[in-house]
RNA sequence: GCCGAUUUAGCUUAGCUGGUGGAGCGUGGGACUGUUAAUCCCAAGGUCGUGGGUUCGAGCCCCACAAUCGGCGCCA
């Protein structure tokens, strides 16, 4: 039963002249009465694969008709380098199985198609309809959802590879959480044998926790927001790669975050050009993303550009992605905003020693209209400060007693900062929805399927 | 929460001034000796989102509701 042969190999030479068992799935079949036309994918790439119906006989020649979209098949067959299929290799069938037959009362409900909508400009481009959403679970074998899970499954490896090889510590946080680390109005409530709880907004309280007994600490973790956005950078359930560091400023941190983004950027390049290349994505920019140091920008310098571009900002306001978008039209890789002012961000961040009127944080904003995919900083780090800056905000002392705790005894400077993996591999992969990139994308409208 | 839009066959959609709803894909049948989202012929498949209204007559006009999509705010 053990798989042997996979297309992509068969595709790369390995098996030329050979003859092999492949196993896998109808793409797409044509043909006429004496030859047939099988595209047969597997998770590795397709290959047309020929039967005729003087080799196989008038009954193998008829169940290989039979075998329509998304039937999986083994077939037994001889490889050819032919010029005129795809890929360059060819199975000329010797045996057909029909492992699972599809009814052609209840034919594949997806086709090419189905992915196509029409966007403002008339242009025909890739985006969820009600129906492929609906049908998510049969959505992902097209060749553009593996496409997009592939680079996914880069990212999450790079992340890996990035913190290991930087002397981090994988950490997990629990989700079930009593406090909120963002607003509350954006919080899952969840029963909790008679009392409340939270789904977790952030790893971020709890990895401080930990900060003294591990000092360079990371991890990737859902996250869940109750935000009813409706755009195409919001999941309200998300993928956030966090870390957390003792001893280090906001430049230490944000060298970190630049660090992993230009990895992620590099190793998709490495290991997935043919699938950055399926997109259409240029590769020359995803290579300046991974070779190019991204600039950096103080809050008070962004407010003076948008304000010189005739934009309607006070300072004082935190930047809505409309203005992001703006600033993002000049860079070509993506920046940080340094030094917001301490009235828009929450009270974990340090306040700037130099200027009370800002904290020392950032955020990294990607390019091509993508916004904000780091929020990060120093935290507010001596027990004094804290308590201080809850005091101020209003915010009840309750729920982060333990938080203000882990500040009583040995606090030390420190930081980090929640990368949006979602979010990274939608720039990336150039995605027209963030929900392009996940397997069953959670929106306020859709749980299901 | 706010603003805008959409809803016609399994899917993607056309539908004029209100006058018997067309097509492509898919599916089924047939033709064709190498197809590339094959082509050609044929067939089945529609209470036009739901409910109400106007009208001699509604897919089209009006109202309500629902679902979905896009944008804003907020964020990763």
């Amino acid at each position: 039963m053990v798989k042997t042969t996979w297309i992509g190999d068969v595709q790369n030479g390995q098996h030329t002249d050979q003859t092999v068992e492949l196993k896998g799935w109808v793409k797409r079949s044509r043909g006429n009465n004496n030859i047939w036309f099988v595209v047969l994918r597997d998770s590795t790439g397709t290959i047309q694969c020929v039967g005729k119906k003087k080799n196989l006989g008038d009954e193998m020649f008829e169940t290989l008709k039979g075998a329509i979209i998304e039937t999986s098949v083994v077939f037994t067959g001889h490889v050819r380098a032919d010029e005129r299929a795809e890929g360059g290799h060819e199975l000329d069938i010797v045996d057909v199985e029909i492992v699972g037959a599809v009814n052609s009362e209840r034919p594949f409900p997806i086709g090419e198609a189905d992915m196509l909508v029409e966007d403002e400009d008339g242009e025909l481009t890739y985006g969820g309809t009600e129906h492929t959403l609906n049908h998510r679970h049969l959505y992902l074998r097209t060749t553009r959802a593996t496409t997009m899970l592939k680079l996914r499954s880069s990212a999450f490896g790079a992340i890996h590879n990035y913190f290991r090889g930087h002397d981090f510590l994988e950490y997990q946080a629990p989700n079930f959480v009593a406090g909120a680390v963002e607003g509350g109005s954006t919080l899952f409530e969840v029963p909790y044998f008679g009392k409340k709880a939270y789904l977790t907004q952030s790893w971020q309280l709890y990895a401080e926790a930990a900060m003294p007994a591990l000092e360079r600490l990371y991890t990737i973790a859902p996250s869940f927001r109750a935000e009813k956005s409706r755009t195409r950078r919001h999941l309200t359930e998300f993928w956030h790669a966090e870390m957390e560091m003792a001893w280090a400023t906001n430049n230490d941190i944000m060298a970190h975050g630049e660090g992993v983004v230009r990895t992620i950027a590099k190793t998709l390049l490495e290991e997935r050009e043919q699938e950055l290349t399926y997109l259409e994505r240029d590769l020359d920019l995803i290579a300046r993303y991974a070779d190019n140091p991204y600039p950096r920008m103080r809050y008070d310098e962004a407010i003076e550009i948008l304000q010189g571009k005739g934009v309607a900002v006070e300072w004082g306001q935190d930047l809505d992605y409309s203005k992001e978008k703006i600033l993002t039209q000049d860079f070509d890789v993506p920046h940080f905003l340094t030094h917001y002012p301490k009235v828009a961000k929450p009270f974990y961040h340090r306040v700037d020693p130099e200027d009370e009127n800002y904290v020392l944080c950032h955020d990294l904003l990607a390019p091509e209209g993508y916004g904000e995919i780091i929020g990060g900083g120093e935290r507010t780090w001596s027990e004094e400060e804290i308590l201080q800056r809850i005091d101020e905000e209003g915010t009840p002392r309750e729920p982060y007693q333990f938080y203000i705790d882990v500040r009583s005894y040995g606090g030390v400077p420190h930081g980090g900062f929640g990368l949006g993996v979602d979010r990274v591999v939608s720039w990336l992969a150039g995605a027209t929805h963030i929900r392009e990139v996940i397997p069953f994308p959670r929106t306020s409208r859709r749980v299901t399927p």
